[in-house]
DNA sequence: TAATTATATTAGATAATTCTAATATAGTAA
DNA sequence: TTACTATATTAGAATTATCTAATATAATTA
């Protein structure tokens, strides 16, 4: 029996969150990124950055390696950003349909 | 202040949804499906049918208009495939290194 | 009007996610 | 060894998502 749905739903999940994106988009175009440079950006608290870093490595959007104290991150498949670049097109259509039926129903 | 990742998520969490994702891949390609022929393919309850159909309208993915009885859904974009299709190129590179990392170390 | 059909909504139980706070671990340096 | 630093893990509370079952609504037909 496939279960190429409820793969796709988990990868999709992994993903789907707004602290898990940001990590995703501070990893972007860098080789890989030690936490502690992505905790600061985010200004949140360190354990919660690592349960979402545990997330995204579960899932494999993410590997990570350690160096002597520190443990680098960096994605998977670089691919992973052709899927979140599409989210921006999207989202932009999304407002402009609103925005129009806005427009007409007033 | 901006909200592009909480936008963002919340779209890829109305996704992420093994219901959803066959929902969404039942429309492909269709100009639209009216509920009782989405309910075909799934082999689950009318109603929890129903209530993913509204997740995925609350968030812009499909839209619906009613005929009569029937209401025909669609996708609001049909560029939403383009960001489901790069899930299949995802996890087949997932796979595929977590086989190579078996073998690697058996 | 009453019955039927297609779909939506609600209520409630269960499960999963998320956050905070506290603690644990592993590596390094004194 | 002891102290310190970077990161991970755990526990517990609060929130959110999910499913099932029952019921409601709206359009159609008799």
């Amino acid at each position: 029996m496939l279960r190429i749905y409820e793969m796709q739903a988990e990868f999709l999940k992994a993903l789907a969150h707004p602290t898990r994106l940001r990590i995703m988009n501070r990893l972007r175009d860098e080789k890989e990124l030690c936490v502690c440079h992505i905790l600061e950006d985010l200004d949140m608290d360190q354990s919660n950055v690592s349960q979402h870093l545990r997330v995204l490595k579960k899932a494999g959007i993410v590997t990570s390696n350690k160096h002597g104290l520190k443990v680098y991150y960096k994605p998977t498949d670089p691919d992973v950003y052709k899927l979140i670049d599409q989210l921006g097109p999207l989202l932009s259509n999304r407002l402009k349909t609103m925005s129009a039926a806005l427009r007409t129903e007033v």
